[in-house]
Order: C-alpha cells, then structure tokens, then sequence
DNA sequence: AATCAACTATTACAAATGTAAATATAACCC
DNA sequence: GGGTTATATTTACATTTGTAATAGTTGATT
C-alpha cells in the first residue's frame, strides 16, 4: 500500500468519487478553495501514478485516470497509521474521545448506537454468526 | 499548533506520558521496538524545541525537557487533520466506519453506549445542561 | 588548571512533499 | 503535412522528515 500524502489524498478522493476523469475534470471537481495550480495538480497526479495509486487509459489528446487502489483500503491503511501515531492503537479510547469532543445529530447518534447494539455479545471472533 | 511528525509523536508521547525527562530518558523510555540511534532521538527533540513543542531546563550536564503543548490540544489537531484527510470531515461516518472496523470488548461497547446515551436529546448548543 | 567525558548544537545528506516552470509530444485544424 | 495548442513529461527548488556523524561546550576529575 503507497503512502499517500495529504495533497495527494484531495486527488485521490476526487477520483474515488467519480471516475474515469480526465486532468483538467480533477482540477474542476477539487475543493473550490483548492488554490492549486494546474501544473501542481498535475504534478501530484504523476506522483501518484508512480505510486500506482493511479492508472489511465488515453482518450483523443488526454487522459482519463483512475484508481488502481481502493478508498477502502487506504482509509483502513490511514486509520491505523492515524491510531497507532496518536492513541498507541487503542482504538477504544480513541473513540470515547472523539465521541466527547465531537457534536453529533440526534440522527448519527442513534445510528451508532445501533451498530454498538449489533455488535454487543457476539463472538468476537466469528462476527458473522450473531 | 506546530506540525509534529510521526517521529516526533514518539518523543512527545513520551515526554507526555512522564515529565521532566532527559534525552537520555527519553530514549529508554521509547517503546523497545524503536530502533533509532540516540543521535536520532536527540535530533528529533530538538526540532520539538525549535517548534516549540518541547522545552528545558538545565539540571547538571544534561536538560530536563517538559512539554509545551498539551497532549490534549496535539490530538485534537491531529485528529482533525485525519477526519478532514480521509473523510472531509464527516465525523459520524468516520466513527461507524471505525465501529464496523474495529473488534471492541464488550466493556468498551457498554462504555460508548453509555457516552452516547448521555450525549442523546441533549441540547447540541448547550451541552453543559442537560 | 588541564583534561576527560557527557551533553548539546551544528552540519550532512537523501527521500518525500509542496509548488510550479520549462520542455516535449502528439492530436487537431487548415 | 505543418503549425498550433492542449496535454503530458521533465526539471526545479525550497521545506520537511528520517537518519545520523561531527563539532563544540561544560560540568566533573585529578
């Protein structure tokens, strides 16, 4: 799994939302407060295609690029980094932390209050059969 | 609030956990995987100093150093950098994505479903009254 | 007081990152 | 087919980071 740095990951969300795209529709899709220049977009997406974060096919004088990663994949590979960096991997107390410190709607609250409720009591190691 | 890298998370985290401490301490009391060399240490804790992270007071031959940042304050920074990297800043979907992730005890479960009840029909911009 | 040993401070250097300008390439128009 | 021009590729350069080695300082020792 590359490393993806911060600039690189407004790229790579662009692309995960919507793809193929060429390089002048990344520069378009990104941030309005993005104050990139072209060629610095551009940079960052050769970046990434030597990461193999990014493949394209050509199309008439462009190209249209897309992910060869998954978002998946490298937001778990950042959540870990992002763990281990900041609460030493403990991912409970993470979480009682940003639940803390975050204002959530009555909506999200219940939501993961549900989920908890799923999870609470099943063999930890075999979350498939409830 | 300075960048601190992941490197000097290390150092921080420790100088956190237990202050003053000297380099020399410092690099004892580094988790024992850690495989720099106490030149590489002492670098890192005086880039702490330059940005102000860290500082000291003499004692003997050797500094004490203390931090000048709170743990607090740096894990807020960082945690909101990570939730606006990785998911624009959408907290609640960050922290189910961490759920369905994460294996939790059922202790720590009971623990957040305490935390959410609590936080459940609370006035969201007056949460010191209940 | 001169020296030694332990620390700190300075310097080094490569890789990654942020930010882009310059150059090469190739598709499209005439 | 040749010029124009949009695109991509290469090159540039400062800063940050990782990883130390080397030089300078100062309290301790004889």
């Amino acid at each position: 799994m590359p490393k993806i740095s911060e600039s690189e990951w407004e790229i790579m969300k662009t692309v995960w939302r919507e793809n193929p795209l060429t390089a002048e529709q990344i520069v378009q899709q990104l941030p309005k407060d993005t104050e990139w220049s072209d060629q610095t977009v551009r940079t960052f997406i050769n970046r990434l295609m030597k990461k193999r974060a990014l493949g394209y096919h050509k199309s008439g004088r462009s190209y249209q690029y897309y992910p060869l990663i998954s978002e998946k994949e490298c937001v778990r590979a950042e959540s870990k980094s992002f763990l281990n960096r900041v609460f030493n991997g403990a991912a409970g107390l993470m979480m009682t932390n940003f639940l803390e410190e975050t204002q959530l709607s009555d909506k999200e609250i219940e939501r993961l209050q549900q989920i908890l409720t799923e999870k609470q009591g099943r063999d930890p190691q075999d979350p498939s059969r409830p």
